[in-house]
DNA sequence: CTAAAGCGGATAATAATTGTCCGCATTAGC
DNA sequence: GCTAATGCGGACAATTATTATCCGCTTTAG
């Protein structure tokens, strides 16, 4: 079935990670890939898609890591899923209409392409309205509240520097 | 990339070829498949799944073969995405938080569920407003309208019963 | 100089999607 | 009743996408 991949949830625990950092800290990627259950390897590369898009900063060497790039009130969900999925749209044309009408190539059409364009940024557009911030706080409601200051005491023994 | 399956885009071009039958007649699924460019064996798996759905109905036997079932005002793109990719949701939580916060299995909890929950009602409520009698006018429109009707007289042709 | 970390590319393993094949059921026409 | 055309369902195969591993390289604190 059609699904979104697991590496943006991943992500986005990830860049919650980074956000319990303090100023000037940086976490090892081996140490978000095991808090986030994922294979270290492969979740480096996740990891290299969000330092692309500028989301997170590395730092190399000995008592090197990650650590967020803008505050959390300025990054938002929908910025974290465009890293991972890319700017790929959910449905494109295969073209279907033109061969069934038989059109030229330079006069192809398509009858869904306006709708699933306009259904995508409606999706899209909700992911937008959610910051880190707020997940953040969502994270500390009282139901979880002491469970999320031990994560943050486990961040605070994994980072560097 | 996490992209939507053509079989939708298919189906509804099926769904539209079906629409231009005259009452009581029948389209072979062969037909049909070869006038979307599908695989003939696969595309029918494709036509149950609308059969199932009751969007379409099937006529075994010689003459055999599909028509709409509902009338084109009352048959949305949701229905047929609903039909052919399933209820199953774009987005389901791995249960990361709950591994990170070390909760017990029955207080799982995500952050991002509802979120994400939200965005695909987005998305698909887009779909839910586009009827195919809205998609069939508009592949009628001028610049079309004379290959449309030669698209007709195929179906006349292919058509039995 | 060494060890711990990030980086990029090649490649492999796994999973999802798409496609094929076969035998069976149904029905129009003879 | 027999035959041919069609739909049906399941097993299987091919292809493609996703996830994972490995290796050699660069960077930097100590």
């Amino acid at each position: 079935m059609m699904h979104m991949k697991t590496g943006v949830e991943q992500a986005v625990y990830a860049i919650l990670l980074l956000n319990m950092l303090p100023d000037k800290a940086v976490l090892p990627g081996e140490a978000i890939s095991q808090q986030v259950s994922a294979s270290p390897t492969y979740f480096q590369k996740l990891l290299r898609k969000l330092v692309s898009a500028d989301l997170i900063t590395s730092v190399p060497g000995v008592k090197g890591g990650f650590k967020l790039t803008k505050r959390p009130e300025d990054l938002c969900v929908y910025d974290v899923y465009l890293a991972i999925e890319g700017q790929n749209s959910l449905y494109s044309s295969s073209g279907i209409l033109g061969d069934m009408l038989e059109l030229e190539k330079d006069e192809n059409c398509c009858l869904l392409t306006n709708l699933m364009d306009e259904a995508e940024d409606a999706w899209k557009s909700v992911m937008k309205q959610e910051t880190i911030a707020v997940l953040a706080r969502k994270m500390q409601e009282r139901r979880f509240h002491a469970k999320t200051e031990n994560l943050k005491r486990w961040v605070q023994e994994k980072m560097v520097a």
